[in-house]
DNA sequence: TGAATTCCCATGATATCCCATAAGAACCCA
DNA sequence: TGGGTTCTTATGGGATATCATGGGAATTCA
């Protein structure tokens, strides 16, 4: 199915080098897909997608107005993204700019969501964790009731 | 019908294994799915499912605000969901992570639930049990409106 | 020429594969 | 119907492969 899943802890080391999870790699060479990084516009982490999800973006800012406050956030993405490159060994070399706007310590925590995954300081992530879970404890798990409408083919 | 129903107990070995209920494995070999678990969100336990179930969050994510509260509490369940691999004797291995979350202890309850099942650690999911029928006992049955929605039925 | 990057190899931990065994279930045939 | 035989499952353990990680050497770039 090709989807970032699960979420793995691995180390920074001095060169800033982190291995990519293996699960990961093979789902971009499965689609001989380089990686891209960018900073969240939003939350304190990076965001790792293949290319598909930068056309997506770039699409969506062409179909509106170029000078909108819309457009110029997407923008904000676009520039701050960058095509890793992944060593003989899985790992890729964070830069300083990265690894800084996350506040990585040491340890980078992968977590994937679907189709992009987010990198995070872990102690971060795991309050994040934390807060939906009490939240799905107490509210209920948004709308999965509504059962199998339309169930295309999987895969 | 391809459901996963009943309940079976099976070894966790000193390794982390697990062998996977012949009768749920059989249902995922049919439909030729990978198996999905992941930790639930409101129950000390872990789920199971076929691909179809994750496609559907990645897909309500992707139509929702996804800075809403209700897209990250779906995003946890993603980034603690993973695909498993079963060894060519039927087995699986849990993580630590799952193994502790669901506190488990050599013995691994599985729960069939239809689309999906639950593995649970023995005596919780026996007090658990209790409780529903003693909830049951009291305020009767909820409702239960058979009747299909979709005209399609089942695949 | 110095700093940063890339390549390469070594290593331990862990996951995966493969084979063996035993218990139970299904089956078959008289 | 009974009794033996064969299959399927669950489970244990050893061998093998994969992965994350550390560090040195070679290479690039400014």
């Amino acid at each position: 199915m090709d989807l970032f899943l699960s979420t793995y802890e691995n180390k920074l080391d001095s060169k800033g080098r982190v291995s990519v999870p293996a699960p990961y790699r093979s789902v971009l060479e499965r689609n001989r897909s380089p990686l891209y990084i960018y900073k969240s516009l939003t939350l304190p982490c990076l965001e790792g997608c293949g290319p598909e999800r930068i056309s997506q973006i770039v699409d969506a800012i062409d179909e509106m107005d170029s000078l909108s406050k819309e457009a110029e956030v997407l923008q904000t993405m676009l520039f701050s993204a960058q095509e890793m490159k992944i060593d003989s060994d899985g790992r890729m070399l964070l830069p300083a700019e990265f690894v800084d706007f996350a506040g990585l310590d040491g340890v980078a925590l992968f977590a994937g969501i679907g189709r992009s995954f987010q990198i995070w300081r872990p102690d971060r992530h795991q309050q994040r964790e934390q807060e939906s879970r009490q939240k799905a404890g107490q509210q209920g798990v948004p709308r999965l009731t509504l059962g199998r409408r339309g169930t295309q083919g999987d895969r």
